[in-house]
DNA sequence: TCCATGTAGTCAGGTTGGTTGACTATATGG
DNA sequence: CCATATAGTCAACCAACCTGACTACATGGA
């Protein structure tokens, strides 16, 4: 049990490096202003196109927020709105070519960080520790981690 | 790549699990005012006393940032501040009797979510994550994943 | 000894990202 | 055709951070 607390504090961090080489990541790469969460934003809209409501239920959030950030991501380019003819209370979201760009980048620097962990760990050890992750994620939407 | 992608949204998700569980462990154990912040926090002190500014840099915020987060914690009855005689610029930050109640009930809450991953995974594995998870986890304060 | 410089903490004000509640416009089923 | 539900917006508020300015105290050197 007291073996149990040190294994949840080094998720702790090891989580916590993984967000943050992902930040250094986008960074790099020209995308400083989006945060973690826009990530799990785009992760949803790049399965396909989402009203509001539904990014809201996905990322755990108001439909306020949401729409706030949707309004964000709009004035930077990355998501394009098209009201949807069918029914015209709902708005489409999708991912504008740089929104697409920036998912690829969000993805990239994640593997990149970790590939880093090759340094530290032998292929198979890692091999292992991905599938007991695997293992232990659930299933449902990506969010934050708090 | 593609496969290091998966391992980190599976480290992705299973932090957020541990973080997720921390919580409703802290709830049923009658701490719904206390934030993962706060448990850094006292980590921090549970090692000994320090002052206001020790402990922003230790969670990485402005002392203005940590001075509040003290004043709450103290008005919730966790902390006490004692002036320090030899130094009276300075107010050492200590954890109370029921500072140390939660240290210790957050630490069961993470212990008891880790023992809940034994349920899917068998214990060789689990040592094997936990290994690997302490092999990649780099030293330095313990801090909110982001 | 005194003073320049540095440090701990507070106060004031602003920004951000979230909340609740109220509202409009549109859809839909009986 | 109307009662009810849903998508989205507006307004007000709140919590957790930030920067900048300030006071009180400490400390090392002229």
């Amino acid at each position: 049990m007291d073996q149990d607390w040190t294994t949840a504090v080094a998720t702790l961090r090891v989580a916590g490096q993984l967000v943050q080489g992902i930040q250094r990541g986008m960074r790099a790469r020209g995308f400083a202003d989006l945060r973690p969460a826009h990530g799990f934003a785009f992760v949803r809209l790049s399965h396909g196109p989402a009203t509001t409501v539904q990014l809201a239920e996905h990322l755990g959030v108001t439909k306020q927020a949401a729409s706030e950030m949707v309004r964000h991501l709009t004035e930077g380019g990355y998501l394009r709105r098209r009201p949807d003819p069918s029914d015209r209370r709902q708005v489409l979201l999708e991912l504008t070519a740089a929104g697409r760009t920036a998912t690829d980048a969000a993805a990239a620097a994640a593997a990149e960080t970790v590939a880093a962990w090759r340094t530290k760990l032998p292929a198979d050890q890692l091999d292992q520790l991905s599938a007991a992750l695997h293992a232990l994620a659930e299933p449902g939407p990506l969010r934050p981690v708090w």
